[in-house]
Order: C-alpha cells, then sequence, then structure tokens
RNA sequence: GGAGGCUUCGCCUAGUCCGGUCUAUGGCGCCGCACUGCUAAUGCGGUUUGGGUUAAUCCCCAUCCCGGGUUCAAAUCCCGGAGCCUCCGCCA
C-alpha cells in the first residue's frame, strides 16, 4: 500500500510511477475520490456518533416526565447512526480497494522501459572456456545421478525433479553455506512456514494481478508461499519494532512453490523453473531512509555468495515496467549458463519501501517514541535448484565430472569434484 | 477431533455475576517538573493506538482478542470466530 499522503500531496509523482510501470494512471484518481469519499463519511459518522452519545446519556439523567421524549430522540439518532456506519463501512472498503490496486511508487533511478530494458550494471568474472561438446545441467546431473526429472514427472508431473545422491548433498551443501554466511554476517537464520495465511500474502503484493502464480489450499484458505520472504515479512506483522540500531535481518529458508501460469514452453527443460524448490532468503526491516543502503548491502552479499562459487554473473537494474507489485527498485543477478551462452536470473533483491510494511501493519519507534511504518527489502542468497543447475554447467568437466568450488568442500566431505558413480560416503562432512 | 479455562491502554492487574459519571482501577516501568552538594528517596503531573478536524492548539470519534447481534446505552448480555493453556483421543 502506498502512502496516503503522498497521493494527496504529489498526486502527479504517482501517477508519474504509474505510467513508469505501464500501470493505469486513472486509477490514481479513482484513489483520491475514494479518499474523499471515506473521509466525508467519517466525518458524518462521527458527528452523529458524537449526538447519540449525548442523547443517549440523557436519557439516563432525563426526569420521568420527560423520558418518552428524549428516549424517542436517542432512538431516531441512533438509526442515524447505524445508517451512517454502513456508509462508512462501505467508504472505506472502497478505499481499500482502490488503495490495493497501486503497486508501489517507483524510485527515481529506475531505468525507463520494460522487460527487456533493464541496464547492466557491471559483469563480474570470466566466462568460461570449454574446449569439448558443453552438456547442459540435465544431461550433466542425470549422468551424475543427481538429478532424476522422469521421475519427478512420474510422481508429481511436469516442472518436478527429484534431487538424487550427489544432487541432494549438492543442496545440503549449498544450504549450509549459505545460512553460515548469512549468520557471519549478522542475520537470524529463520526455518520459515511454507503455508500462510491470505493476510501474509495480500501485505507481500502477492495477491494482486499476479495471483494466479500462487497456489491456494482452498478447504483451509492457506496459501503455498513462492517465497520464504511472505512468511518473513508476515512474522512481524502488526508489531512495534525496536530498529534502534540498523536494521534486523533474517535468513529464512523454506520450499518455495510456483505455479509457473503463463510461461508454458519457457524453460521447459531442467531444474531451471519448477513448480517446487528449496530456497535461503535474506530479509531485512529497517527505517525507511536507510533502504537505499540496505539494497546495495543485500546485493554484495548476494555477489560474495556467487563469487564464492566460482560463478561469473552480472548484474541487472530492472526497468520500471518489470518491477513487482511491492518493489521501489530490484536489481537482478544473472549468472551464465554455458548450454544457452546466455546470463539467466539466478538472484534478486527488492526493495519495498514502506509498501509491505504499510499493508501488514509493521512500525518502529522514532527518536521520539512515536511510532512510524518500517521499511522491508528482500534478496535471494540462494535458489536451490537453479544454483546447482548452473554449478552443473559452468564448473562441468570434459569426463562428465564437475568441479566443486573450494567453498562448498567443507560441506561436501572435501572432495574437489562429483564424479559418477563416486562414493556419497566420502562427499559428506565428518559424521 | 472432544471437554474445560483464559485474553483489559509496554508488563502485571481491578472491573464482567447485576449494562449507564468506565471519560477503564491500582502497581511497575518510562518521560517531565519540583525538592535535595551528587545519586538515591520523595512529591506533583504526564504516559494505548488509529482516524476525523485544524495554520497549530483545542476538540470530536473509535479502540477492553476479532466479527456480528440485543439495547436509547455494551469491557459488562447473546451468537460466531481466533489465539494461548490444561486434560482426553489420534499422530511423527
Amino acid at each position: 500500500m502506498i502512502d496516503l499522503r503522498l497521493v494527496r500531496e504529489h498526486p502527479d509523482t504517482v501517477r508519474a510511477s504509474q505510467r513508469a510501470r505501464g500501470a493505469d494512471e486513472s486509477l490514481v484518481d479513482e484513489l483520491l475520490a475514494a479518499d474523499a469519499a471515506r473521509r466525508e463519511a467519517v466525518s458524518r459518522a462521527d458527528n452523529l456518533r458524537a449526538e447519540q452519545k449525548a442523547a443517549s446519556q440523557a436519557v439516563q439523567k432525563a426526569r420521568a416526565t420527560e423520558r418518552p421524549a428524549v428516549l424517542e430522540r436517542a432512538k431516531a439518532l441512533a438509526a442515524e447512526v447505524k445508517e451512517a456506519e454502513e456508509a462508512q463501512r462501505s467508504a472505506d472498503a472502497a478505499l481499500r480497494e482502490a488503495h490495493l490496486k497501486i503497486p508501489n511508487v517507483v524510485a527515481d533511478e529506475v531505468p525507463p522501459g520494460g522487460e527487456d530494458d533493464a541496464v547492466t550494471l557491471r559483469t563480474v568474472g570470466d566466462l568460461p572456456a570449454y574446449d569439448f561438446p558443453v552438456r547442459d545441467h540435465i544431461e550433466i546431473g542425470e549422468a551424475l545421478g543427481a538429478i532424476d526429472m522422469e521421475r519427478g514427472a512420474k510422481v508429481s508431473g511436469a516442472r518436478f525433479y527429484f534431487l538424487t545422491g550427489p544432487g541432494a548433498l549438492l543442496e545440503f551443501a549449498l544450504a549450509q553455506l549459505a545460512i553460515s554466511r548469512a549468520v557471519t554476517a549478522g542475520f537470524t537464520p529463520v526455518i520459515a512456514p511454507a503455508l500462510v495465511k491470505p493476510e501474509a500474502m495480500e501485505g507481500t503484493g502477492f495477491l494482486g494481478e499476479h495471483d494466479e502464480e500462487v497456489y491456494r489450499i482452498e478447504r483451509d484458505d492457506l496459501y503455498l508461499v513462492g517465497t520464504s520472504e511472505v512468511a518473513i515479512a508476515g512474522m512481524h506483522a502488526k508489531e512495534v519494532l525496536d530498529l534502534p540500531a540498523g536494521p534486523r535481518r533474517y535468513a529464512g529458508w523454506s520450499s518455495c512453490f510456483r505455479r509457473e501460469a503463463g510461461s508454458y514452453g519457457k524453460d521447459t527443460r531442467g531444474i531451471i523453473r519448477v513448480h517446487w524448490f528449496d530456497k535461503v532468503e535474506m530479509f531485512s526491516f529497517c527505517r525507511p531512509e536507510e533502504t537505499t543502503a540496505e539494497h546495495l548491502r543485500l546485493l554484495q552479499w548476494e555477489e560474495e555468495f556467487l563469487q564464492a562459487l566460482e560463478l561469473p554473473y552480472r548484474v541487472v537494474d530492472i526497468a520500471a515496467g518489470d518491477l513487482g507489485t511491492s518493489a521501489a527498485r530490484k536489481f537482478d543477478i544473472e549468472a551464465w549458463f554455458p548450454s544457452q551462452g546466455a546470463y539467466r536470473e539466478l538472484t534478486s533483491t527488492s526493495d519495498c519501501g514502506t509498501f509491505q510494511a504499510r499493508r501488514l501493519n509493521i512500525r518502529y519507534r522514532d527518536g521520539d517514541g512515536k511510532p512510524q511504518m518500517a521499511a522491508t527489502l528482500n534478496g535471494t542468497l540462494c535458489a536451490i535448484a537453479r544454483t546447482i543447475a548452473c554449478l552443473l554447467e559452468v564448473h562441468q568437466r570434459p569426463d562428465g565430472a564437475v568441479y566443486v568450488p573450494k567453498a562448498l568442500r567443507p560441506w561436501l566431505g572435501g572432495v574437489e569434484q562429483l564424479t559418477p558413480g563416486m562414493s556419497l560416503t566420502a562427499a559428506v562432512p565428518p559424521a
């Protein structure tokens, strides 16, 4: 939810933001009208209530002879109040509806344009050269006994997979590495629920125009999260946080579920685009004035993680038309996939400003002890399946082996490479 | 799944049976002022959170877990729901 004061005082800023996103500008005027209508309804109901309250007290004090007349007046007012409250309720609902339709206001620095207009900020790491035919992650993974797509489809359908043997060990190694690095950087590790109530889903902005992306458990009115961002943002809903000494940071682990509606034909091969994967997500609660710096920090941690995995990548600044509902600004990191000869999104970090906090009612106390809206940011530390895919491709060797980056070795029994038919007991940390 | 208990303005708490100065009591904590060489102690005052209105103050409305209902009037009565606790059943 955007700041209503901003809409009232600077509607043109919001209109410009809508235009940049390619969204409907007239929603701003609808919101302004709904806001004015609500305030009028509130005033009317408040005044009537005050009158009615006085009348009600007069009933008690009235002498017996006056009582019937006073009571009559109180009853009449009560009816009016009821009607005014009804009008207020519908005005409130109309305002909320109009309010929810408007996505976050894009930051000034965001590049204009759509999906193809992201600006590359930098490219890091040398592209690997292979003097043998490059294979994609499925060929490599299946040869290693690390990925089983066929049985994934048998058990759960398209876009499902099993990670087996070295693949399963790789998942745990990545998770351990990600969590360890996050804890060292000051994050609190969190294992988050993957099923959440509608409020959490709506609060993080996932139930708007993209709600067909989300799995819903209708019978229990719960949703499967597409990222632990949802649960972690919801974790402090309706709270007043203590944010005296900088951001409060969590590293959340959860399974993530995505319907991938509308992506038919995209990435149908492999585990790059799947209905379910596990992920370590960074999440930050901070003061609004801290978000720009915090966003860059999250981005830096993401980059350092990919550097530790020895993966070449580039950082892109996402254009306005491609921003999510909650984001004011977003950076993606795209890593190199040799089989595609292209950079593909591996991680992403968004500055949501106060947008999510306003929906979820997350506040903090300022220097004067007054509650203020907090700000939220999120960033992928490691989306496991896609990262495994990238690792297998980039670090493939001609003999079907896969090089293990040094940072991962402590979690894989110290092995320097994964090889087809290898002994699994060698690839686990000492028991 | 079944039975019972609990939920009050940061924390604890009075009030709920029997509706109306509840404009919610008291303690702790916190803030300010006074007093005092300093600290402590003491005294006085303040201290929920939203919304409306306003240049600002004032003022008004809402808020006793949430949502309905009864009533001129609800923390209080009725119905529904949530969360927590205890016991039983089931389960990893």
